[in-house]
This record gives C-alpha cells, structure tokens and sequence, in this order.
DNA sequence: TGTACATCAGTGAACGCGCGTTCACTGATGTAC
DNA sequence: TGTACATCAGTGAACGCGCGTTCACTGATGTAC
C-alpha cells in the first residue's frame, strides 16, 4: 500500500485528494447507483466547485474507470493474498462473498449490468485475469476426481484465457464452475432477489460450496 | 394476446400508441442502457413532441415499471406455457436461454443490477414468483434423488416464497439451485465477461444444466 | 342526416434543474538565486 | 535569509445541453339529439 517515492507535499496532497474524491463517489454509487455518478455533487460534497475537479481526473469517465480498476484491483489483491496465506477454495469463496457484502454496489460495477457502449482497458483486463489466475491456482491443488464431461473437450481447444496456465482442461472447468455458481447466488442476493423468500443466502452461498467442493 | 373487450376506435388507437412508446422505449435500452431511457428521445424518434406522451404515460417511472412488468410477464408467460406443452428442465433451462439472448438488457433489467431506492409494486412481485412456481412443478416432475442437505433442513422452515406448493424441501433446493446457477452462466454472459476467453458459452451453460440434471 | 357539444390527441412555450466542461482569474505554495 | 518568479489549487461566470414536467391552447374525432 505504501509506495514511499518521496513524494512533494504538493503531490501528497493531490494524491490525497483524489482518493477524497473516490471516496465520495464510491458513496454516491453506493447510494444512487453508478448512473448517478456526478461530478459536480461530489465537488459539492467536498466543499469545492465543479471545475476543481477537473485538476483531479480529465472528466467523469476517467474517474469512472479508475473506480472499475480499483473495484477489479481491490478483489484481485484480496483473493490474491489469502490464496497466499493459505485458503483453499472454500475459503476463497467466503472471502468473495465477503468483499461482495462490503459493497455490494462495487461488486455491481464490476459484475453487474454494462453499459452497452463501455469497453474497459486493456491493463482492467489484465488485472481482471489475476483474479481468474488466483482462481485457477485454488482449483488445481484440489485432487482431480471429476469424470470429463464433453465440455472439457471443447476447453481444451479454447483455453487462451487461461494466460498460459498449465492446468488442465478439467480444473478450467471447475474454475469457471465456481466463478458461474458463486456469481450467481451472489448477483441475485444482491441485487435482492431474495429478500422476503425467507431463507438465509449465506447458507445458500454455503450449500452451492458445498456442492462445488463434493464433485 | 387478444383481449377482445370490443374497443372503441379511440382505445384501440391508444393502446397501439402505448405499445409503440415502449417499442421505442426497449430499443433505447438496448442502445444506452436503463438508466439513459428518456421520454423526450422517444417522443422524438417518434416524431411527436415530448408533453405529448404525458397522454399515455403519466410520466418517466411509471413507463419504467411498465416495461419490468412487461419484462416478467413476458417471461413467466413463456415458461409457463413451454411447461404447459411438456417441457421438462432440460427445455425450460433453454427456453429462458433463448429469452434471455432474444433482448440482454431486457434480461439485465429484471435481473441486473438494481437502482438502490427503487423497490417494485406488489403485482410485479407476484408475476415473478409465478415464474418460479413453474420451475417448482417442473423440478417436483423430476425424480427425488439428491441426498439431504443441511440447507434442505432450513428450507423446511423457510418455505413461504414457494407459495404454497407442496413440493418437499429438497425440490425447493433444487428450484433455487436451478435458478442460480442459471443465472450464474447467464448473467455472466450477457453482461460479456466470456468475451474474449475463446470458448463458447452456450456450452458452458448446456454443461451446468448437465450437470443440474445429474444429481 | 345534420347540427351542437364534449372528448381527447398533440403542440409549443415555458420553468427549473443539474449535468459536463471551458475559461480567465486570484491567491497560496513551492523553487531558484 | 530574503527576494523574484514559477507552479498549481481553486473560484466564479458562462456555455450549451437535455432532462422531466406543467400549462394553456388548437384542432380533430367521436357522441347526443
């Protein structure tokens, strides 16, 4: 976290302010949704005028796609270093529902609805397939128990996404098994699809692990 | 679809101005999203002047639920009467596939990310659980083969969203498991995160319906 | 069948709003000699 | 250590835009006698 170049007061203070502003606007995302994302309210939030902002970030897309990158760096490092402590993929898997629970409305941006236009940069691509990588890692240390299905045939052949990854097509496979599964309790708990069905998601969230880590 | 209540030329004219309206209103969501459907845009596409459309609808948030409900009505009306001709699991998981690819962001709007305050009307709430009383039957049809879950043990408790339905707790597990993981595939899908990873989705997804079938 | 009236679709002007963004500027902070 | 200059944060005014929404109105369509 600390990255000590001697920085200036003056570049102390700016970076400091920009993260002032992100947190303002992870606020207002959290409270009205990433479409109502505004220059101008967060300029007033913080006390200052509009255009102030604009020494911060050249407009509202840049902002915007520094929070994507963040939300994208942020869940990375997090599996990342429990990965590096340790934690199987049950504990992965918690430690997603959990960055997910944090902020649900930052889970969104980055899983949730696109916009239909927006096209992210090559480098949140990139971080996008560490998470994938550390996913993969997890899953190739569990024993190889189930039986190919047909589907890992086709992986086989279609497997640039994995990044050079040496495992093989079976673990692709339950990578992307746990990644669908867990993605979909979560998004629909969420956006809460399950509010007022009653039953408890997190053991919902528990039983699709279970299940994942059985077969 | 007919509802032959005799109409008067005037409310036929109404009614099919008022579809129009939400044709051009689902095709500006397919361009640029939910969150940029104006009622100016489409008064314009429509070559008509924007108060004009205050005839038909009594404003911006009501044409919005609207086009949820149509959403969930289109849907429950599609698996219902798939189920109504002998569709089993297998064909209904393809038949909402298919519904879902017809229009993404018709999709994303019932199941995407949700704007934070809004919250539906009571009559969406229960076109949506008709949906769900139709996976309920097509999931009771199949034969009882997974062994109990602790999670079966808490829906036992928590049955109330099924809505009377008998259907034993393991059933309501395996409605919910559907549903997720459905959505999981899906969801993902549609918002593009398969993009670019080479393999084909509809195969990822026919595996996790396998797989549902399986157990 | 024709006339008198009511209904209703649609218009154009207007209101207030908040948005993103630019620009010329003031004033404070840091730098060089 | 003090002075002269450059850098840069922040302001306020302004632009143009599109939004949702209201209002008083015109003109066409339907209804009643």
């Amino acid at each position: 976290m600390a990255k000590s170049d001697a920085q200036t007061p003056r570049e102390r203070y700016r970076t400091q302010v920009r993260a002032e502003i992100k947190e303002h606007a992870w606020e207002q995302i959290a409270t009205a949704g990433a479409s109502a994302l505004s220059l101008n309210a967060i300029a007033k939030r913080m006390g200052m005028s509009g255009p102030a902002l604009y020494r911060y970030y050249a407009g509202r897309d840049e902002l915007i796609t520094e929070l994507i990158r963040d939300a994208y760096r942020s869940l990375a490092d997090r599996l990342h270093s429990a990965f590096a402590e340790g934690a199987d993929l049950a504990v992965l898997a918690h430690t997603l529902r959990a960055w997910a629970l944090e902020d649900p409305q930052r889970y969104l941006l980055i899983y949730g609805t696109p916009v239909p236009g927006y096209h992210a940069p090559d480098d949140i691509t990139r971080i996008s397939s560490e998470t994938m990588a550390t996913l993969l890692d997890a899953c190739a240390k569990l024993p190889p128990d189930s039986p190919a299905t047909p589907f890992d045939a086709h992986l086989a052949d279609h497997r640039d996404w994995a990044d050079g990854h040496p495992a093989p097509p079976a673990v692709l496979h339950r990578a992307l098994r746990f990644w669908t599964r867990l993605h979909g309790v979560l998004s629909l708990e969420l956006a809460g699809h399950f509010t007022g069905m009653g039953f408890d998601p997190a053991l919902l969230f528990a039983a699709e692990l279970d299940d994942l880590l059985a077969h």
